[in-house]
DNA sequence: ATAAAGTCTATATTTTTAGTAGTCTATTTG
DNA sequence: CAAATAGACTACTAAAAATATAGACTTTAT
Protein backbone atom coordinates (compact mmCIF):
# COMPACT_ATOMS: atom_id res chain seq x y z
CA UNK A 1 0.00 0.00 0.00
CA UNK A 2 1.20 3.63 -0.62
CA UNK A 3 1.20 6.00 2.31
CA UNK A 4 -2.01 8.86 2.97
CA UNK A 5 1.42 10.86 2.40
CA UNK A 6 1.34 9.90 -1.55
CA UNK A 7 -1.65 9.84 -1.93
CA UNK A 8 -2.62 13.49 -1.31
CA UNK A 9 0.47 14.36 -2.81
CA UNK A 10 -0.76 12.74 -6.37
CA UNK A 11 -4.00 14.24 -5.87
CA UNK A 12 -2.78 17.56 -5.22
CA UNK A 13 -0.90 17.21 -8.05
CA UNK A 14 -3.59 16.13 -10.26
CA UNK A 15 -5.18 19.68 -8.64
CA UNK A 16 -2.19 21.36 -10.42
CA UNK A 17 -2.69 19.68 -13.38
CA UNK A 18 -5.88 20.90 -13.63
CA UNK A 19 -4.71 24.69 -13.02
CA UNK A 20 -1.78 24.33 -15.34
CA UNK A 21 -1.19 27.93 -16.73
CA UNK A 22 -3.11 29.37 -14.69
CA UNK A 23 -0.95 31.05 -11.98
CA UNK A 24 -0.05 29.97 -8.54
CA UNK A 25 -2.47 27.54 -6.59
CA UNK A 26 -2.47 28.32 -2.62
CA UNK A 27 -2.19 25.77 0.04
CA UNK A 28 -4.88 26.08 1.73
CA UNK A 29 -7.15 25.60 -1.64
CA UNK A 30 -5.10 22.35 -2.50
CA UNK A 31 -5.85 21.79 1.56
CA UNK A 32 -9.83 21.96 1.34
CA UNK A 33 -10.26 21.00 -2.10
CA UNK A 34 -8.44 18.06 -1.67
CA UNK A 35 -9.51 17.49 2.28
CA UNK A 36 -5.76 17.31 2.78
CA UNK A 37 -4.32 18.49 6.38
CA UNK A 38 -2.74 21.77 5.77
CA UNK A 39 0.18 21.72 7.83
CA UNK A 40 0.87 18.31 6.34
CA UNK A 41 0.30 19.14 2.72
CA UNK A 42 2.89 22.00 2.99
CA UNK A 43 5.50 19.55 3.87
CA UNK A 44 4.31 17.28 1.24
CA UNK A 45 4.65 20.30 -1.53
CA UNK A 46 7.75 21.36 -0.08
CA UNK A 47 9.08 18.15 -0.61
CA UNK A 48 7.85 18.12 -4.21
CA UNK A 49 9.50 21.22 -4.88
CA UNK A 50 12.50 20.38 -3.77
CA UNK A 51 12.69 17.43 -6.08
CA UNK A 52 11.91 19.91 -8.96
CA UNK A 53 8.58 18.80 -9.50
CA UNK A 54 6.56 21.81 -8.43
CA UNK A 55 7.59 25.54 -8.56
CA UNK A 56 6.34 28.18 -5.34
CA UNK A 57 6.40 31.91 -5.41
CA UNK A 58 6.14 33.46 -1.56
CA UNK A 59 4.24 36.35 -1.01
CA UNK A 60 1.00 37.97 -1.89
CA UNK A 61 -0.36 36.17 -4.96
CA UNK A 62 1.87 33.41 -4.33
CA UNK A 63 1.51 29.43 -4.29
CA UNK A 64 2.39 26.27 -6.31
CA UNK A 65 2.32 25.47 -9.71
CA UNK A 66 3.77 22.51 -12.01
CA UNK A 67 7.55 23.15 -12.48
CA UNK A 68 7.02 21.19 -15.92
CA UNK A 69 4.11 20.09 -18.31
CA UNK A 70 1.79 17.74 -16.62
CA UNK A 71 2.31 15.23 -19.31
CA UNK A 72 6.29 15.34 -18.06
CA UNK A 73 5.69 14.50 -14.71
CA UNK A 74 5.22 10.68 -14.22
CA UNK A 75 4.21 9.05 -10.95
CA UNK A 76 7.37 6.69 -10.45
CA UNK A 77 9.06 10.02 -9.55
CA UNK A 78 6.48 11.21 -7.53
CA UNK A 79 6.14 7.40 -5.70
CA UNK A 80 9.84 7.85 -5.36
CA UNK A 81 9.80 10.82 -3.68
CA UNK A 82 6.90 10.69 -1.08
CA UNK A 83 7.27 6.75 -0.75
CA UNK A 84 10.66 5.86 -1.17
CA UNK A 85 11.81 3.04 -4.04
CA UNK A 86 9.25 1.08 -6.30
CA UNK A 87 11.06 -2.42 -5.90
CA UNK A 88 9.39 -5.13 -3.33
CA UNK A 89 12.71 -5.96 -2.28
CA UNK A 90 15.31 -3.46 -1.74
CA UNK A 91 17.88 -5.71 -3.92
CA UNK A 92 16.13 -5.39 -6.92
CA UNK A 93 15.79 -1.94 -6.94
CA UNK A 94 17.32 0.47 -9.60
CA UNK A 95 17.15 3.82 -7.64
CA UNK A 96 18.25 2.61 -4.22
CA UNK A 97 19.87 -0.97 -4.55
CA UNK A 98 20.75 -2.26 -0.51
CA UNK A 99 21.87 -6.20 -0.70
CA UNK A 100 19.45 -8.10 1.71
CA UNK A 101 21.44 -9.46 4.96
CA UNK A 102 20.67 -12.27 4.90
CA UNK A 103 20.86 -13.89 1.73
CA UNK A 104 23.24 -16.32 1.01
CA UNK A 105 23.16 -15.91 -2.87
CA UNK A 106 21.67 -13.47 -4.49
CA UNK A 107 21.99 -14.38 -8.21
CA UNK A 108 20.55 -17.27 -7.39
CA UNK A 109 17.51 -16.09 -5.22
CA UNK A 110 14.03 -17.45 -6.30
CA UNK A 111 12.11 -14.83 -4.37
CA UNK A 112 14.63 -11.85 -5.59
CA UNK A 113 13.69 -12.82 -9.66
CA UNK A 114 10.26 -13.00 -9.22
CA UNK A 115 10.53 -9.32 -6.89
CA UNK A 116 12.48 -8.66 -9.64
CA UNK A 117 9.74 -9.32 -12.08
CA UNK A 118 7.29 -7.27 -9.80
CA UNK A 119 9.41 -4.23 -9.99
CA UNK A 120 9.50 -4.44 -13.87
CA UNK A 121 5.57 -4.84 -13.85
CA UNK A 122 4.84 -2.01 -11.59
CA UNK A 123 7.57 0.67 -13.22
CA UNK A 124 6.48 -0.20 -16.82
CA UNK A 125 3.17 1.35 -15.72
CA UNK A 126 4.06 3.72 -13.13
CA UNK A 127 7.03 5.29 -14.76
CA UNK A 128 5.09 5.42 -18.60
CA UNK A 129 2.34 7.44 -16.61
CA UNK A 130 2.18 11.26 -16.41
CA UNK A 131 -0.31 13.55 -14.91
CA UNK A 132 -1.53 14.32 -18.15
CA UNK A 133 -2.33 10.34 -18.75
CA UNK A 134 -4.30 10.28 -15.92
CA UNK A 135 -6.34 13.10 -16.57
CA UNK A 136 -7.00 11.42 -19.99
CA UNK A 137 -8.07 8.34 -18.68
CA UNK A 138 -10.52 10.50 -16.28
CA UNK A 139 -11.72 12.27 -19.71
CA UNK A 140 -11.82 8.83 -21.95
CA UNK A 141 -14.64 8.15 -18.94
CA UNK A 142 -16.47 11.28 -19.09
CA UNK A 143 -15.83 12.27 -22.45
CA UNK A 144 -15.62 15.91 -21.48
CA UNK A 145 -12.43 17.69 -20.88
CA UNK A 146 -10.75 17.87 -17.81
CA UNK A 147 -7.28 19.84 -18.66
CA UNK A 148 -6.97 23.17 -20.08
CA UNK A 149 -3.97 22.13 -22.58
CA UNK A 150 -3.31 19.86 -25.48
CA UNK A 151 -2.23 16.46 -24.98
CA UNK B 1 8.45 -2.83 0.11
CA UNK B 2 7.00 -6.20 1.61
CA UNK B 3 7.83 -6.34 5.39
CA UNK B 4 10.73 -8.25 6.69
CA UNK B 5 8.39 -11.06 8.43
CA UNK B 6 6.90 -11.65 4.80
CA UNK B 7 10.50 -12.22 3.97
CA UNK B 8 11.39 -14.53 6.06
CA UNK B 9 7.94 -16.43 5.78
CA UNK B 10 9.44 -16.94 2.30
CA UNK B 11 12.26 -18.16 2.98
CA UNK B 12 10.66 -20.72 5.41
CA UNK B 13 8.34 -21.50 2.63
CA UNK B 14 11.20 -22.09 0.36
CA UNK B 15 13.47 -24.19 2.85
CA UNK B 16 9.96 -26.41 3.28
CA UNK B 17 9.73 -26.87 -0.38
CA UNK B 18 13.35 -28.81 -0.86
CA UNK B 19 12.34 -30.64 2.19
CA UNK B 20 8.83 -31.76 0.86
CA UNK B 21 7.76 -35.07 1.63
CA UNK B 22 10.76 -35.74 3.65
CA UNK B 23 8.74 -35.29 7.21
CA UNK B 24 8.39 -31.85 9.29
CA UNK B 25 10.64 -29.27 9.90
CA UNK B 26 11.79 -27.74 12.91
CA UNK B 27 11.43 -24.43 13.48
CA UNK B 28 15.00 -24.37 14.77
CA UNK B 29 16.57 -25.70 12.24
CA UNK B 30 14.28 -23.45 10.07
CA UNK B 31 15.22 -20.16 12.12
CA UNK B 32 19.30 -21.59 11.96
CA UNK B 33 19.50 -22.22 8.32
CA UNK B 34 17.34 -19.12 6.98
CA UNK B 35 18.46 -16.91 9.79
CA UNK B 36 15.32 -15.50 11.15
CA UNK B 37 14.84 -14.44 14.77
CA UNK B 38 13.57 -17.66 16.20
CA UNK B 39 10.36 -16.65 18.37
CA UNK B 40 9.52 -14.38 15.88
CA UNK B 41 9.57 -17.59 13.07
CA UNK B 42 6.48 -19.14 15.55
CA UNK B 43 4.43 -16.75 15.15
CA UNK B 44 4.81 -16.71 11.16
CA UNK B 45 4.54 -20.19 10.59
CA UNK B 46 1.38 -20.27 13.17
CA UNK B 47 -0.30 -17.71 11.15
CA UNK B 48 0.78 -19.65 7.85
CA UNK B 49 -0.62 -23.04 8.92
CA UNK B 50 -3.91 -21.24 10.53
CA UNK B 51 -4.14 -20.29 6.86
CA UNK B 52 -3.83 -23.99 5.23
CA UNK B 53 -0.86 -23.22 3.77
CA UNK B 54 1.42 -25.72 6.64
CA UNK B 55 0.60 -28.19 8.77
CA UNK B 56 2.51 -28.82 11.74
CA UNK B 57 3.09 -32.03 14.83
CA UNK B 58 3.77 -31.57 17.65
CA UNK B 59 5.94 -33.60 20.65
CA UNK B 60 9.25 -35.72 19.51
CA UNK B 61 9.72 -35.84 16.09
CA UNK B 62 7.49 -32.91 15.07
CA UNK B 63 8.04 -30.12 13.05
CA UNK B 64 6.19 -27.99 10.20
CA UNK B 65 5.67 -29.45 6.59
CA UNK B 66 3.77 -27.76 3.53
CA UNK B 67 -0.20 -29.13 3.58
CA UNK B 68 0.13 -28.76 -0.41
CA UNK B 69 2.61 -29.25 -3.13
CA UNK B 70 4.98 -26.54 -3.66
CA UNK B 71 3.72 -25.68 -7.21
CA UNK B 72 0.08 -25.26 -4.94
CA UNK B 73 1.26 -22.45 -2.69
CA UNK B 74 1.47 -19.12 -4.94
CA UNK B 75 3.07 -16.43 -3.28
CA UNK B 76 -0.07 -14.39 -3.76
CA UNK B 77 -1.61 -16.22 -1.16
CA UNK B 78 1.77 -15.37 1.13
CA UNK B 79 2.07 -12.30 1.06
CA UNK B 80 -1.97 -11.49 1.41
CA UNK B 81 -1.33 -13.16 4.69
CA UNK B 82 1.43 -11.47 5.58
CA UNK B 83 1.77 -8.74 4.09
CA UNK B 84 -2.10 -7.91 3.61
CA UNK B 85 -3.88 -6.62 -0.04
CA UNK B 86 -1.45 -6.58 -3.17
CA UNK B 87 -3.25 -3.75 -3.98
CA UNK B 88 -1.66 -0.36 -3.57
CA UNK B 89 -4.73 1.52 -2.95
CA UNK B 90 -7.18 -0.12 -0.61
CA UNK B 91 -9.91 1.07 -2.91
CA UNK B 92 -8.76 -1.15 -5.59
CA UNK B 93 -8.46 -4.29 -3.60
CA UNK B 94 -9.94 -7.17 -5.20
CA UNK B 95 -9.82 -9.03 -1.53
CA UNK B 96 -9.91 -6.12 0.80
CA UNK B 97 -11.48 -3.50 -0.90
CA UNK B 98 -12.11 -0.38 1.38
CA UNK B 99 -13.50 3.17 -0.22
CA UNK B 100 -11.17 6.34 -0.09
CA UNK B 101 -12.45 8.42 2.49
CA UNK B 102 -11.42 11.45 0.83
CA UNK B 103 -12.15 10.85 -2.60
CA UNK B 104 -15.04 12.35 -4.33
CA UNK B 105 -15.87 9.91 -7.05
CA UNK B 106 -14.43 6.70 -7.24
CA UNK B 107 -15.28 5.93 -10.89
CA UNK B 108 -13.20 9.29 -12.08
CA UNK B 109 -10.64 8.90 -10.19
CA UNK B 110 -7.59 8.74 -12.28
CA UNK B 111 -5.36 7.72 -9.40
CA UNK B 112 -7.38 4.87 -8.83
CA UNK B 113 -7.19 3.59 -12.40
CA UNK B 114 -3.77 3.79 -12.86
CA UNK B 115 -3.44 1.93 -9.39
CA UNK B 116 -5.82 -0.72 -10.92
CA UNK B 117 -3.58 -1.56 -13.23
CA UNK B 118 -0.31 -1.58 -11.28
CA UNK B 119 -3.01 -3.97 -8.77
CA UNK B 120 -3.36 -6.36 -11.67
CA UNK B 121 -0.12 -6.59 -12.76
CA UNK B 122 1.54 -7.13 -9.21
CA UNK B 123 -1.40 -10.28 -9.21
CA UNK B 124 -0.54 -11.76 -12.51
CA UNK B 125 2.93 -12.22 -11.67
CA UNK B 126 2.66 -12.98 -8.09
CA UNK B 127 -0.99 -15.37 -8.05
CA UNK B 128 0.91 -17.56 -11.02
CA UNK B 129 4.05 -17.70 -9.27
CA UNK B 130 4.44 -20.84 -6.76
CA UNK B 131 6.77 -22.15 -4.96
CA UNK B 132 8.26 -24.70 -6.67
CA UNK B 133 8.25 -21.81 -9.79
CA UNK B 134 10.62 -20.22 -7.61
CA UNK B 135 12.48 -22.97 -7.21
CA UNK B 136 12.77 -23.57 -11.45
CA UNK B 137 13.74 -20.02 -11.73
CA UNK B 138 17.27 -20.34 -9.62
CA UNK B 139 17.43 -23.81 -11.85
CA UNK B 140 16.95 -22.30 -15.30
CA UNK B 141 19.41 -19.18 -14.07
CA UNK B 142 22.34 -21.87 -13.43
CA UNK B 143 21.46 -23.53 -16.55
CA UNK B 144 21.73 -20.90 -18.62
CA UNK B 145 24.76 -19.68 -17.19
CA UNK B 146 26.51 -22.83 -17.67
CA UNK B 147 25.25 -23.00 -21.24
CA UNK B 148 26.51 -19.35 -22.08
CA UNK B 149 30.19 -20.82 -20.87
CA UNK B 150 30.07 -23.68 -23.38
CA UNK B 151 28.80 -22.34 -26.70
C1' DA C 1 5.06 49.03 6.91
C1' DT C 2 2.05 45.38 6.74
C1' DA C 3 -0.36 41.53 5.35
C1' DA C 4 -0.03 37.43 2.63
C1' DA C 5 2.00 33.27 1.72
C1' DG C 6 5.50 29.86 1.60
C1' DT C 7 9.78 27.81 4.62
C1' DC C 8 11.87 25.65 8.23
C1' DT C 9 12.56 23.25 12.63
C1' DA C 10 10.85 20.97 16.24
C1' DT C 11 7.67 18.21 18.54
C1' DA C 12 3.61 15.13 19.48
C1' DT C 13 0.69 11.20 18.60
C1' DT C 14 -0.59 7.00 16.78
C1' DT C 15 0.21 2.89 14.33
C1' DT C 16 2.99 -0.69 12.63
C1' DT C 17 6.87 -3.59 12.76
C1' DA C 18 9.90 -6.51 14.86
C1' DG C 19 11.07 -9.11 18.41
C1' DT C 20 10.91 -11.39 23.28
C1' DA C 21 9.13 -13.94 27.37
C1' DG C 22 6.69 -17.27 29.52
C1' DT C 23 3.19 -20.50 30.06
C1' DC C 24 0.17 -24.10 28.03
C1' DT C 25 -0.80 -28.30 25.27
C1' DA C 26 0.13 -32.32 22.61
C1' DT C 27 3.14 -36.27 21.46
C1' DT C 28 6.67 -39.56 21.85
C1' DT C 29 9.31 -42.81 24.28
C1' DG C 30 11.66 -45.14 28.09
C1' DC D 1 3.17 -42.99 33.94
C1' DA D 2 6.98 -39.56 33.77
C1' DA D 3 10.16 -36.97 31.30
C1' DA D 4 11.53 -34.77 27.33
C1' DT D 5 10.39 -32.66 23.06
C1' DA D 6 8.18 -29.45 20.21
C1' DG D 7 4.59 -26.53 18.69
C1' DA D 8 0.49 -23.10 20.42
C1' DC D 9 -0.95 -19.28 22.64
C1' DT D 10 -1.03 -14.83 25.12
C1' DA D 11 1.01 -10.90 26.48
C1' DC D 12 4.25 -7.56 26.38
C1' DT D 13 7.99 -4.24 24.87
C1' DA D 14 11.08 -1.45 22.01
C1' DA D 15 11.94 0.86 17.99
C1' DA D 16 10.66 2.84 13.84
C1' DA D 17 7.61 4.97 10.70
C1' DA D 18 3.53 7.44 9.57
C1' DT D 19 0.69 11.21 10.37
C1' DA D 20 0.19 14.97 11.75
C1' DT D 21 0.59 20.01 14.53
C1' DA D 22 2.87 24.38 16.35
C1' DG D 23 5.21 28.34 15.86
C1' DA D 24 8.78 31.31 14.49
C1' DC D 25 11.08 32.88 10.11
C1' DT D 26 11.53 34.71 5.27
C1' DT D 27 10.04 36.66 1.06
C1' DT D 28 7.11 39.62 -1.72
C1' DA D 29 3.25 42.63 -3.33
C1' DT D 30 1.05 46.75 -2.42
Amino acid sequence: MISSKTKYGLHALMHLSHKYNKGPVLIAELAREEKIPKKFLELILLDLKNHGILESKKGKGGGYQLARHPSEVNIGQVIRILDGPLAPVSCVSQTAYKRCNECKDEHHCGIRLVMKDVREAMANILDRTSLADMGVRIKNFKSDSMFNFQI
